[in-house]
Parts: structure tokens; sequence; C-alpha cells
DNA sequence: GATATTCTTGAAAGTAATTTTCAATAACTA
DNA sequence: TAGTTATTGAAAATTACTTTCAAGAATATC
């Protein structure tokens, strides 16, 4: 059994929720892809393997993968919030083709370490932080 | 004549638009106030001292604006698209308080200069980014 | 293992912000 | 000044997200 799923039953138990086959299908699905991916996007992948499990269900399985920790929520700005798996991942900034879509996760510490100061500086207690780099690819440019 | 106002008028000639009272009141208003504010703000504001102006017009104003680079987008992922005044001033980051919803607005050359190598060892070029932090300010920590 | 309780599901409806449409009007061009 | 084309404001449409609700499913209790 994948540590993901240990971990979400863990979650789903102490918050007294109740194990389901729909929500155990949809993080397999949600583990079993790399790319970041909004909620439409995966409901239209669970539903080729699971026809009836909904659109909600998929919708409300994300929140709930979001609060355990499991799972991150990316906002671009273009409308759409895509989600990303975050257990055993480090923090990491995007840097994201404005022609392509297609994206680079980037992990700087020394860039970390310098915001970390800054906040400290504000008397700021930094909870999350968020780093997005526009601009083209190499294949774009 | 406020040099923004010079900018716009430049900007709506190059692209062949027209320019019209409606325009150039949103942009004093947008102009008078420093906070950072959303369409439906703006909007509030501007039918103040000029009831006739729509909705719509303002919004499609920001897009010019916008455009024009006198005017940024930020977005905290709050659902609501908010703007603030570019021209002359630095490129900057936000500590944004979850829990007043006050934010700071900080400059920081070091972090900057590592973004831009960062962005160079992938072979991306930039054209901007966005910073933010999320966290507590020290009212709400 | 049966029963009661409460959570979960999926469809449909609701929400909120943004964006488009369209007919009347206004600004520029020649 | 007349003709062309952009602009306006109201209303409708769109989009992504969120809530509601009745039927069904999972857990706890007996």
């Amino acid at each position: 059994m994948k540590e993901e799923l240990r971990i979400f039953n863990a979650f789903i138990r102490a918050k007294g929720l109740r194990r389901t086959v729909q929500r155990e299908r949809i993080l397999e699905v949600f583990l079993a892809t790399e790319r970041h991916i909004s909620t439409e996007e995966l409901y239209r992948l669970v539903k080729k393997c699971h026809p009836a499990i909904g659109f909600v269900t998929v919708y409300r399985t994300m929140r709930l993968l979001v609060e355990s920790g499991l799972c991150g929520e990316i906002d671009f700005g273009d409308g759409l919030i895509r989600f990303e798996h975050k257990y055993g991942h480090r923090h990491h900034g995007h840097l994201i083709c404005l022609k392509c879509g297609r994206f680079i996760e980037v992990v700087n510490p020394e860039i970390e370490e310098l915001q970390e100061k800054m906040a400290r500086r504000h008397n700021f207690r930094p909870t999350k932080h968020k780093l997005e780099i526009f601009g083209f690819c190499q294949r774009c440019a």
C-alpha cells in the first residue's frame, strides 16, 4: 500500500470521516499522473476507469487531499486551480512558459533563505509562499 | 498633465484606438487611489464622481491599462483580481496576512538577481515574475 | 450480524467574477 | 461635414467553483 494512501486514511480517521471506494480511486488516479492537473482534467481521467464517479466527488476529494497535505494547489492566474503532489516533494517555484504553457519546477534554497530573512525584517510570520516566473522556455523563445 | 496620461494617450494612439472622456476619468480615479483595488471597487469609486460610467467600461479600461504597462494585476488567489500602479514603481513582492488581509510590499534586488540566474540556468527568458509570501503580520501573529 | 446514526454521493442548482454581445452613440479620418 | 469604425452601457453569457438535497453507504452500537 502506498504511503500516501496510509496518510490519507489516517487523516480521514482523525477527522471522523469515512473511507470510501470513490476517495481511494480518486487518490490513485491523482497519484498516477505526474502533471499539474485541474479538477476538471482529473475528473476526466477518473471517469475513464470509474464512470460512476461524479465531478463533485472529485472536487471534494481534492479539497480533502489539500487539507491533508498530500496535495498542493497552484494558481497561475489563468482562472484554473491546478493540483500537484506534495508528499515527498520539496518546496519549489515555477518557471511558466507564456507560449506553450509548459513549466519547470525549480528548487532554490538561497532564495528561500532570503525570503525568510525578509519576512523576519518585517515582523511577518510566513506560513507558505509562492514564486512564479513567467516568460518563454528555450523552445518558444 | 500627468505623465501616466501622456503614456496612456500614446498607447491609445499607437493601437489605433480612440481617446474618450470615460477612459481619462477612469485613469484619473485609478491614479488617485494608492490601494490595491479590484474592478468592482474601482467601479464604485468612479461612479461617485461619474455616475454615467458603467462597470464594463471600467473593466475594459483596466485591461488597456494593464496592456499599456501602467497598471499591474495582482492575484492573491482569493478569487479577485486587483490592480496596482506600475509606472514609476519598482518591482516588488508581497507579504500577505492570512488573517487581516493586509499586505506589505517588499523590494529585494538580491532575490531578483537569484531569480534571473535561475531562469538563465534553465534557458528560460523571463518577462515577469511574482513573489508572494503568505503568513501573519505582527498584529495578527 | 442487525440497526441506528451520520457521512457521502451525484445531479442539479446556485454563486461570483469575469467576459461577450449588441444596438445606440461618439471619436477620428478624409 | 460625412463616412467609417471604435466605444459605450445594459444585459446576457461564460466559467470555474461551491452548495443543496434526497438517496445510498460506511461506521458504531447494541
